[in-house]
DNA sequence: GGCTTATTGAGAATAATTACAATGATCCTA
DNA sequence: TAGGATCATTGTAATTATTCTCAATAAGCC
């Protein structure tokens, strides 16, 4: 797959009657940058900014993840986290899912083909397009230590356990 | 399937160390009489309350929802509005996923057996318990491309998209 | 360069979570 | 079964997360 150049970025968007702004170019590459299996949520794409010694806005941080979402650019999860995370729309070769524990909020990607193609396989039905398609999994991890299973990843584990309360602290911040 | 008593929820709770409480109970029953294909957000859930006479804190509700998700009594939806929406979670017989417009917001449930299968074999993968799985699909309904998104540019028309005349339900606020 | 208007930044408004002291559900013991 | 201890839960208020408003700015177009 040929990278998504800021070119190919405002096309898009002229396309649409909308402008490319050094702000949409260099969050873009941010996300390209990202180590893959990366997300990030608004705040952490902040400092990630100024840290970089840009000074973009966080309002404006927030209306470009939001946009670019929409424009299938990039994928919103929703992680069970209290905020969400970003991270690049590859449909292809990386397209994939998440399990996440519901108490510890562990997230796990994983490959799946075939939700990808029931997922087509909806959208043609009404002859629309697929922008994206997020299978989340919502399980606890803490039954699976119990049980011994293998094949389970070493840092697959809760640290916090359920029988702990309601008011569980965010695992990821 | 039998109907998920307040006794039921007792006994899961107690189980964990948790408590019983009239809030919890008064919410649960708020769920079990929605009509099928509805879903309710913290804010549409404490109007009802306050409608049927229970005065219940706007904090409590947020969290009576949260934990119930965790519990997986309820699913927790995340369909690109602004808020999150909560229905009961029917693993069977009503499991169902949605497709949503990513510029109206416009929500389709659908069935879809093979995606929940596949949701099944990764927990059973790790040996962990699937508490929910949900399939969101992102596109752009028929409607959007014709009149746009109040708020957004006219012209946020995808080209890709084809529009046929698929009638699709449930436009939620 | 000048026009149009999408976009930005700052702050207000809304959504959701959290801290904390008061309350009350569960359990223990008499 | 009643009374009391324990500690999860509640309500209030504060904090954080996200979206929105609006005047100033600047990208795209000629
Ligand atoms: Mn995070
Ligand atoms: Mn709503
Ligand atoms: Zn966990
Ligand atoms: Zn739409």
């Amino acid at each position: 797959m040929p990278p998504y150049t800021a070119a190919a970025l405002k096309a898009e968007l002229n396309e649409k009657g909308w402008r490319l702004t050094p702000q949409r170019e260099t969050i873009l590459k941010i996300f390209q940058n990202l180590p893959k299996g990366n997300h990030l949520s608004a705040e952490d794409l902040h400092h990630e900014l100024r840290k970089q010694g840009h000074s973009i806005s966080l309002s404006t941080v927030y209306r470009t993840v939001k946009l670019m979402s929409r424009m299938g650019i990039l994928r919103e999860l929703e992680l069970a986290e209290g905020h969400k995370h970003y991270e690049l729309n590859t449909m292809s070769p990386h397209h994939h899912h998440h399990m996440v524990c519901v108490q510890c909020n562990l997230t796990m990607e994983f490959d799946n083909d075939t939700v990808f193609k029931q997922a087509l396989k909806q959208t043609e039905k009404y002859g629309l397009q697929l922008i994206d398609c997020q299978l989340t999994i919502y399980t606890i991890c803490p039954e699976a230590l119990r049980r011994g299973y293998p094949g389970l990843p070493e840092n697959w584990v809760c640290n916090k356990a359920i029988a702990q309360g309601a008011d569980l602290p965010s695992r990821d911040k």
